[in-house]
DNA sequence: TAGATTGTTAATCGATTAACAATC
DNA sequence: TAGATTGTTAATCGATTAACAATC
């Protein structure tokens, strides 16, 4: 990693997950090296912004040979922070909130779950794969004395926001946010949305906008 | 809705889900019109992307008053495909799968759940709102029979590409994707990707990336 | 009418692609 | 060495922002 791994546009970061995951499967399949050109076909992407992208990070290429994919593969996942651990807590233990606790592959790429969080009594003191769910009024002091980085917010519109500034407040490094509302965090804490409407709203756009074509075809 | 609006680029299409939840907000908040400047300084995005975007399906507005919220919230949503009914079924009827089906918001702007399907004898039989999970032999049948116009896909990676083509056979119009694998389907079959791992894996980055400066300051 | 604000053209900015010299 | 392929600079393309004439 080089000094200049600042400044990265979020277009490139973006792609970086998808090189990781295709890297990942060259790597279990057995493939020793690959060249961007050969990387490019598989991706449908050009080779030129395959060179680019990792070019961002530092030369991890050799001339004449391409990348080896092994490297190549762990280079991207310390890039992404994956060759750390990161703990985070589910604040919403709803339908949604519970896929996601249960779901493993997080655990496997460094995310432990240390906890859940709700209002419902009914759901306060159940459980996901044996990590509680607890009362909100909880939340601030569990949040302070583990040093979370990371909550998920799988919760109604309506208390995301209050539930947000908590977080914030608690000293919460990051949120990954489903809930369906624009977060205003002070400047340093990172949020990640993940609006599922919206994204089906755009399929939406999408499918709506093709069906109009092919009528007046 | 006028000729030019197709061909319009997919950073545009992104952006009308938010204008829409915006509009709707100020819509049952009693605003009656709005200008781009206010909505500007409300989303925090320029004025000139906003009349930019909208200009794109033609002109929602007029000089010196700026837009009315009811009427470019309703045309937004005829934009979007939400004033025609969608149906779907759900492949995959796992723990996302199942919080997915329980998601009313969907119902609420017209896209109706129609099945669910799943592999597990355990799972089948089941139902979500009395939705059954039936197996999945029964899919293309039922597709066929009902024009179901959307799947979604909350099933591991290693069966999600075969579905996926079993799916466009049927006749499937869109595919809303949440494997962590890309599918290649026929051209005219709208794919959206919700790649939760990837998010999360940008998020890791971000908040990786703010530790790191932090550290060296 | 005067003021406000759109619709739209032009300018700028950033991201992608092409080209090629460097080098393994 | 010759061939292959990167790293990187330059060219192109597209998206965003600024400016302003049109018009309500």
């Amino acid at each position: 990693m080089t000094e200049n791994d600042r400044g990265i546009s979020q277009a490139v970061v973006s792609r970086l997950p998808r090189y990781f995951r295709y890297l990942g499967e060259l790597k279990d399949e057995g493939v020793e090296r690959i060249s961007s050109q050969d990387l490019s076909e598989l991706m449908k992407v050009t080779a030129s912004q395959i060179r680019q992208d990792f070019n961002n990070f530092g030369g991890f290429g050799q001339q004449g040979y391409g990348y080896n994919v092994e490297y190549l593969y762990r280079e991207i996942g310390k890039i992404l922070g994956l060759d750390r651990i990161h703990s985070y807590i589910i604040v919403g233990a709803g339908n949604l909130g519970r896929a996601l606790g249960n779901y493993l592959n997080f655990e496997r790429r460094g995310f432990l779950l240390k906890g859940m969080f709700d209002q419902n009594p009914r759901l306060i003191g159940g459980s996901v794969r044996g990590i509680p769910v607890m009362p909100m009024e909880e939340m601030d002091r569990f949040v302070r004395e583990n040093a979370i980085e990371i909550a998920v917010l799988t919760l109604p519109k309506a208390s995301a926001v209050e539930v947000a500034d908590r977080l914030a407040r608690d000293g919460i490094k990051a949120i990954w946010n489903f809930a369906h509302v624009d977060l205003n965090l002070p400047e340093g804490i990172q949020v990640e949305n993940v609006h599922l409407s919206d994204s089906l709203m755009k399929l939406s756009y999408n499918l709506t906008r093709y069906s109009k074509e092919q009528e007046e075809k």
